[in-house]
DNA sequence: GCCGTTTTCGGCCCGACTGTTTTCAGTCG
């Protein structure tokens, strides 16, 4: 039995589901919500920190309880707690409570006195009536509940690619500017927390007269849907199922309005734990001490109360950042600005769609020193990799271009297929003449853990490997991770001097963040690079520095930060 | 169920909006 993290931290969510439906104690609920999203993020599994008698309650949400169950499911595969409150509370009563107006009280007051179970009894009682005989249940909500059960095929959670929503949200804020009395329009939640996915966009605009706002708001032409509309918050889906929620706040609430709305809620709640420590209030108008504000203009002054540096919203998840900035040892992140250069490009010599010359002169517009080419190998047939022949042309051909070229240079590479068995798809001799290796996974995604792992700790410990490219192989949205021991991979790359990749194109971002962090704790050299197939890909650089300021990564920690002569040092292993 | 500059009990973030109410509960973020 090998239980995933992903397990542990389900069960934890289902519990406090159907604790919170059965009306339990809901800080009970929420101690398990806690250790469910700890769970989650924890680089470690647990199933390997049981087996080495680690001291769970040492670790935060965790406590005796929690601690026994967590050793429990991971023996099992089990919770004998949610297993038997299963049998008084259905679980198909969790989806009911995820339609819209209807949470764990009236989920409960359904199953009590009218035995909804659900979605089909609900239809039932909706259809004829008998909902309508329930105190707390009028027209209005019954009506809406009609509707959602007639549009449902599950719309739940339905989360964009940062990328994605990009362009909307700049579309909608230029249109918001235009609202009058509009003083700053401002995109806060994870959309500016530069998460890799949005479930919405959180829009904050300071302006004095809020009903304007809103009627200009609503009257956005890619408005599809009002979901409700007050005079300082409003909430519409847009055609593209894009969900926005827009708050008007005056100007002195600015700072305190746009830390709450950018979240995380962890991170909020934390803050807001640390005014009560200090008999203060913090709500988003301000920080309040009795009835006197004490700040609430800017960001910078809140956190200044509190003894805090300013924390940049990429690493606000409640992570230890808070801890951090109280001791004043935040990270320096990186900024798009520190790259010099990428190093995980094709051409047309493979499956991309510009030429060597091409490619180059993008980078050097771009301001970069180098670029590495790094096409596919042969293995993968539909990408016409190269073989060692034409690898070897091209390699003359780039010595041939940078020849031409001034304060730029080209730098010989490959992608080269990590095969099933953890050896390479080109032989040595070739492999030695080139200045970067990345080494990849493409095929036998499905391997077993120990197996897929083996086979990625091989091509790490292969002396002429410089980098493993997106070493987890997920697709957001498409594909999860392949089956790996993430933490061996990254004990292996320390020790060997093995740089990890952070792919920027936007469905990969892989690594992710919590992957990010354990590799740049452990020392791992790290290397952002776009994976471009064109020259308009190379501008996709930008979100793997998103990703990797989430992971509290510094120029530093990135290898393509040097310039050329650095590189050379650093990447020799 | 967790946690402690309020330490082993008694707290636990805060407010807007809606619908169904006649003073407020439930939901949502």
């Amino acid at each position: 039995m090998s239980v995933e993290n992903a397990e542990v931290a389900a069960i934890f969510s289902e519990m406090a589901d159907l604790l919170e439906i059965e009306g339990a104690n809901p800080f009970r609920v929420r101690a398990y919500r806690n250790a469910a999203q700890m769970v989650r993020r924890k680089p470690q599994r647990f199933a390997d920190l049981v087996k080495e008698n680690a001291d769970l309650e040492a670790l935060p949400t965790i406590g005796e309880d929690l601690a026994e169950k967590i050793a429990e499911i991971v023996a099992t595969g089990h919770m004998s707690a949610l297993d038997d409150l299963k049998r008084e509370v259905p679980s198909e009563l969790v989806d009911l409570a995820a339609l819209p107006g209807l949470g764990p009280k009236r989920v409960k007051v359904l199953y009590d006195q009218l035995g909804v179970r659900g979605l089909k009894d609900l239809r039932r009682v909706v259809e004829s009536g008998e909902i309508g005989t329930l105190r707390g249940f009028g027209p209005k909500l019954t009506e809406s509940l009609a509707v959602a059960l007639r549009d449902t095929p599950s719309k739940a959670e339905k989360r964009f690619l940062l990328a994605d929503v990009e362009g909307e949200a700049d579309t909608l804020a230029d249109y918001l500017r235009e609202a009058p009395g509009v003083e700053s329009v401002t995109i806060a939640g994870s959309f500016r927390r530069r998460r890799e996915t949005v479930g919405d966009l959180d829009v904050l605009v300071v302006a004095e007269d809020g009903e304007a706002v809103s009627a200009h708001f609503v009257a956005f032409e890619k408005v599809a849907k009002t979901l409700w509309a007050g005079t300082t918050k409003v909430s519409v889906v847009l055609r593209s199922g894009l969900q926005v929620d827009l708050r008007v706040v005056p100007r002195e609430s600015f700072g305190a309005a746009l830390l709450y709305f950018t979240g995380s809620k962890a991170h909020t709640i934390a803050l807001r734990n640390m005014a009560v420590e200090r008999k203060w209030k913090l709500n988003e108008y301000g920080l309040f001490s009795g009835d006197d504000r004490i700040a609430g203009k800017s960001e910078d002054e809140i956190y200044g109360k509190f003894g805090l540096e300013l924390i940049p919203p990429e690493l606000r998840e409640d992570r230890g950042e808070i801890a951090a900035a109280r001791k004043g040892t935040l990270p320096n992140l990186i900024h798009q600005s520190d790259i010099r250069g990428d190093l995980h490009a094709h051409t047309d010599w493979s499956d991309g769609t510009a030429t060597l010359e091409q490619m180059a002169e993008a980078a050097q517009e771009r301001g970069y020193a180098y670029l590495a080419i790094t096409d596919h190998s042969p293995h993968l047939g539909v990408v016409h990799g190269l073989d060692a022949e034409r690898l070897t042309k091209q390699i003359v051909e780039i010595d041939r271009i940078n020849k031409r070229l001034d304060g730029f240079t080209l730098l010989k590479a490959v992608e080269v297929d990590i095969l099933k068995d953890g050896t390479l798809d080109l032989p040595d001799d070739i492999l030695e003449r080139l200045d970067i290796v990345v080494a990849s996974i493409h095929s036998a995604f499905d391997l077993p853990r120990d197996a897929q792992t083996e086979r990625m700790l091989r091509a790490i410990d292969h002396p002429l490997v410089t980098v493993i490219g997106h070493p987890t192989g997920r697709r957001i949205g498409k594909r999860g991770p392949y089956a790996i021991d993430m933490e061996r991979v990254i004990g292996a790359a320390a020790k060997a001097g093995c740089c990890l990749e952070i792919n920027s194109q936007p469905d990969r971002l892989d690594l992710d963040d919590g992957t990010i962090k354990a590799a740049k704790d452990a020392g791992v050299k790290l290397v952002i690079s776009t994976d471009a197939h064109g020259t308009e890909m190379l501008e996709l650089i930008r979100h793997g520095v998103d990703q990797a300021r989430r992971g509290w990564v510094e120029a530093r920690d990135v290898v393509n930060t040097r310039p050329l002569a650095d590189l050379w040092k650093l990447l020799k292993r």
